[in-house]
DNA sequence: TAAAAATGAATGTATACTCATAAATATGAA
DNA sequence: TTCATATTTATGAGTATACATTCATTTTTA
């Protein structure tokens, strides 16, 4: 058995069935609006996104839009949250399978980038979101981002303290390091079309000895 | 001699003297402008930012922007553009100061954070413009940026050549990798704020050591 | 006094958001 | 099961606002 036998079904985190049927319907429109929403911010970006574009996409009119959510700005948020917490919760569980930093380490680059694979539009969102200026404050500030950069503070802590990383760069470094690497090979590789799973694998062996190793011949 | 000892005070490219009297004028209130908007581009972003705010921070009126520039978008492109010019031969130049391709690579990485730290708000802008527009916007389809692509490949490519970087990648990738690299540290470092010169060089030091060396301990 | 440059009120357009109305759905008594 | 009523949900034309752009007029420079 190897980290990409993992199943990657996941239950989802709080089980709907815990609500009432109407609430449990209301959801299912709003995460209609929401897929329909990422779809189209990703296309056309924050500010020529129109909520009629939405709303057309979702097969529903202007107004509904706001029947499940308070403006454009909340309905974008609510994008960045619901994707940041379904990954960071997806890389938690996935890393408490596995034992050693390596690994874990392998299971975090492999995870990330099967995540953006299964959710392209909302990479695109993504990779705008941490470079975007300011709306990037109010982001940077929410309680799931930091949830976010702890998980990954943790694991460039246990990659050193097991000695796999070495110790005279800032933690804060890696983490830029390992970042820049994920997207930008991410970013890359899904501007070309080679998306198969196999590929997948590939590329994440070629993303660990590119960060552990570098780019220099040896 | 080592290669922060070059100087920094750099030629213009065309010598704006060769321009009659009116002509050089009009370049120069021109330039008000282009540096107004750099600043308010950067403070807010391309949407927010109006013409107004422009004006009044080049204490113009706001049709006085027009006489310069045809519209708020070849504005913001005319501010790109100028930029990646002036870096690019800036890199051109220092780098052919040198010998080596480790040489060149440092001094790729010491210029572009010096540009960088001279020109916050460009700064800004350019990490905006190479993710948000992305790959549709006119910028990535415009000459210079595509000049400025080439003479990366070409560093990359030399590298390859006289044995520093592993071949084992493909060129494209290692170039991303770097520029990604070199946005995401330029970006938090000058969000803290340490920008003194001594830490330039320390700070292309590091760069140059984790993107070559990578993170693994040895 | 002519030419060039600057001005900023006025115009047009785009679009986020509202709300009165309509449609759909749920309810429960017969 | 049926139907009248109540409640919930959806609609999209209409409103308000913000802003890019224009241009008749004023100010500055030659």
């Amino acid at each position: 058995m190897n980290i990409y036998s993992l199943n990657h079904e996941i239950a989802e985190e709080s089980p709907p069935a815990l609500l009432g049927r109407k609430e449990r319907h209301r959801l299912l429109r709003r995460a209609d609006i929401i897929k329909a929403a990422e779809h189209v911010f990703a296309l056309k970006g924050f500010h020529k996104a129109t909520i009629q574009d939405i709303a057309r996409c979702a097969q529903y009119a202007t107004g509904t839009v706001y029947l499940y959510f308070e403006d454009k700005n909340s309905l974008y948020f609510s994008i960045v949250e619901e994707k940041i917490r379904e990954i960071l919760r997806i890389l938690r569980l996935k890393m408490a399978q596995v034992k050693g930093a390596r690994m874990k380490l392998e299971v975090f680059i492999y995870e990330s980038l099967y995540f953006f694979e299964k959710n392209k539009d909302f990479f695109r969102i993504f990779i705008q979101e941490e470079t975007t200026w300011s709306i990037k404050s109010k982001f940077a500030k929410s309680i799931i981002a930091s949830k976010r950069r702890e998980a990954f503070a943790e694991l460039i802590r246990e990659a050193q303290a097991e000695g796999l990383i070495r110790k005279d760069a800032q933690p804060g470094q890696i983490k830029d390091l390992l970042e820049s690497i994920l997207t930008s090979f991410a970013f890359s590789w899904w501007q070309n079309d080679s998306k198969r799973e196999k590929d997948l694998k590939a590329m994440t062996g070629i993303i660990m000895d590119l960060f552990l190793n570098g780019a220099k011949k040896r």
